[in-house]
DNA sequence: GCCGTTTTCGGCCCGACTGTTTTCAGTCG
């Protein structure tokens, strides 16, 4: 993908220029051209072949000349010149904390450090310590920096930092008793991003240094990185971040949209603000000396002329234009969801018997559900059979005959085999109520032909985790999502957001891709236990993020129009 | 390097914290 390969070099080119000391407003144009072309629709050559790259936001005569140069030839001469004079690790060098460029300029020309290894031998010696400017508690920073830098080397699920950011926010609120207010998470975890590097919560309070000082006797914290009267940084188990921020209450709103982010919306945000003669910061938003909003997070928004944007679109992706134009989407609830129609149970690899998993889900307020376990050929997970299938919809008969006022729909997670097949004939999904397809194998032999193939089939209702990324372990196939886009659109078939928290599959972007294409989504949580039902939460936020109303998601539907919706019964 | 209903030049979001600075630079978010 030639964009997100020149997304990473103008990333790194704009490294460059910082670390030869540019000025800022040019490092922050290379980083604003990255971020469109890693969020760009579609591929970068189109624009380049009919001329219309200029069209693309932060693209200038310059940038263009560059993006040109690279398709052309594969390089950027002035890219090139650069990093040939810079340290050879300089980017891994700049991704230590508290080391940033200027230090790493000075390194550079007195030490000649050049990689990691150069660092840590300069810190080890004293020459480090030795250069102007370097006193003792900074030498230790920095070597802290290069310690955390080696240990933690990728980002932190939200399906861990939403629970531990809502335990933060409980433990203050018994603690903190009325010296508190409003409490809440902040930053990317309050935008529900997918991976986090740390938690920020907001408290309101006028005794901040009380407050900051019970935070920081959190039994969960392992280590305090610093605490003052308006911020805390503290560390759990020695590999989290989490910072609190007191503010007062007049100034709540205006801190709670601030420390929300992104920092690509808050930029565009306060562009907008000072356009109308008004200076908006953490504190307020203050026409000359005048204070003029900050109590509500909304005043901040309604001042420049939108309505109240919620967080999980506050990443510059035209949410700014639609809040101007009254265009925001009407976005999915928690409470709009009904059913979760991709649960386990001990028939498959599920750890618990149906009888037990379906009254949690009853517990949780859901209408109905659907059990899909695995079929055969995902013989590791005890895949079913059509025989077994079959005593599997008799006992489901029986448990719907105890469970009132709730529905258990026969259903089956059946593997997309490696030549597009499924692993169950017609006959079998028939007597099923509901099917969702995957792939859990061959992921080489072409996922797009196969889930195309797939959704052609009149009983498979949902594509399930559509790509097959893991988070934390693996990319996903190489699937063609405008294809299967299209595909799910043509056929009516659904596409899934599994809710687990290292798929999250749709992601975001994908989401609202399949949304302007009229695709359903289901938002399942693929639970095989108990303890996973609560991600559906992170499933409603990637909904979200990715743009979806409750019309757009399968398991918002009461029962009966569920059922009129599959393709089975048009 | 980008951009324009104040502007084709002169702005570009803004403040806290830390350390080593005796008045401010670097880093971070």
């Amino acid at each position: 993908m030639k964009k997100e390969q020149l997304s990473n070099l103008f990333e790194r080119f704009a490294d460059l220029l910082e670390f030869n000391g540019d000025t800022p407003f040019k490092i922050n144009a290379y980083r604003r051209a990255a971020r469109t072309l890693a969020e760009l629709d579609g591929e970068i050559e189109p624009y380049w072949r009919e001329g219309r790259l200029g069209e693309l936001a932060g693209i200038g005569k310059g940038l263009q000349e560059k993006i040109e140069q690279f398709l052309s030839q594969g390089r950027i001469r002035q890219y090139d010149e650069l990093l040939e004079r810079a340290p050879k690790q300089l980017f891994e060098l700049l991704s230590i904390p508290h080391f940033g460029p200027k230090t790493a300029a000075l390194a550079h020309k007195e030490l000649g450090v050049q990689t990691l290894e150069d660092l840590n031998s300069a810190l080890e010696n004293g020459s480090l310590a030795a250069l102007p400017g370097m006193g003792a508690k900074k030498i230790e920073k920095i070597r802290q920096g290069l310690e955390f830098r080696r240990a933690a080397e990728k980002r932190i699920s939200i399906g861990y930092a939403l629970p531990l950011a809502e335990e933060a926010v409980s433990y203050l609120r018994e603690k903190a008793g009325d010296a508190v207010g409003r409490i809440s998470p902040a930053g990317s975890v309050r935008r529900v991003r997918e991976t986090v590097h740390d938690v920020d919560i907001l408290v309101e309070t006028d005794r901040g240094l009380e407050v900051i000082g019970l935070f920081t006797k959190w039994p969960r914290v392992s280590r305090v990185l610093g605490a003052g009267h308006t911020k805390a940084s503290v560390m759990i188990d020695d590999r989290f971040q989490i910072d609190l921020r007191a503010v007062k209450g007049e100034s709540w709103g205006a801190a709670l949209q601030y420390f929300t982010g992104s920092a690509a919306h808050n930029v565009r945000i306060r562009e907008l603000a000072r356009k109308k003669g008004d200076k908006v910061n953490e504190y307020g938003i203050f026409a000359g000396e005048d204070r003029v909003g900050g109590e509500k997070e909304s005043d901040v928004y309604s001042r420049i002329g939108m309505p109240w944007i919620a967080p999980e679109l506050r990443e510059d992706r035209g949410e700014i234009e639609a809040a101007l134009q009254d265009r925001l989407p009407d976005l999915i609830e928690p409470g709009d969801i009904r059913a979760d129609l991709h649960v386990h149970s001990t028939w498959s690899d599920g750890q618990l018997p149906m009888e037990q998993m379906a009254s949690h889900l009853r517990e949780r307020g859901y209408a109905y559900m659907a059990f899909c376990d695995h079929s055969r050929a995902a013989y590791y997970a005890n895949g079913l059979d059509p025989e077994r299938l079959r005593r599997q919809g008799e006992e489901i008969m029986s448990l719907n005959e105890r469970m009132a006022g709730f529905t258990v729909l026969a259903g089956v997670e059946v593997d997309i085999l490696p030549d597009g097949k499924l692993d169950l004939d017609d006959e079998t999904l028939a007597g099923l109520d509901f099917v969702i397809a995957s792939i859990h194998s061959a992921f080489n032999s072409d996922p797009t032909a196969r889930t195309l193939a797939a959704m052609e089939n009149r009983y498979v209702d949902v594509i399930a985790h559509p790509t097959g990324r893991l988070i934390s372990r693996r990319g996903g196939f190489e699937i063609d999502m405008e294809r299967v886009i299209e595909g799910a659109a043509r056929t009516g078939t659904a596409l899934e957001i599994n809710a687990y928290w290292d798929r999250l599959d749709l992601s975001d972007l994908n989401v609202k891709r399949a949304v302007e294409s009229g695709v359903r989504l289901a938002i399942n949580t693929d639970a095989h236990h108990p303890h996973h039902l609560p991600m559906m939460a992170l499933g409603v936020g990637t909904a979200r993020r990715g743009w979806a109303s409750a019309r757009d998601v399968i398991n918002t539907l009461p029962l009966e129009q569920l059922r009129k919706w599959q393709k089975r019964s048009r």
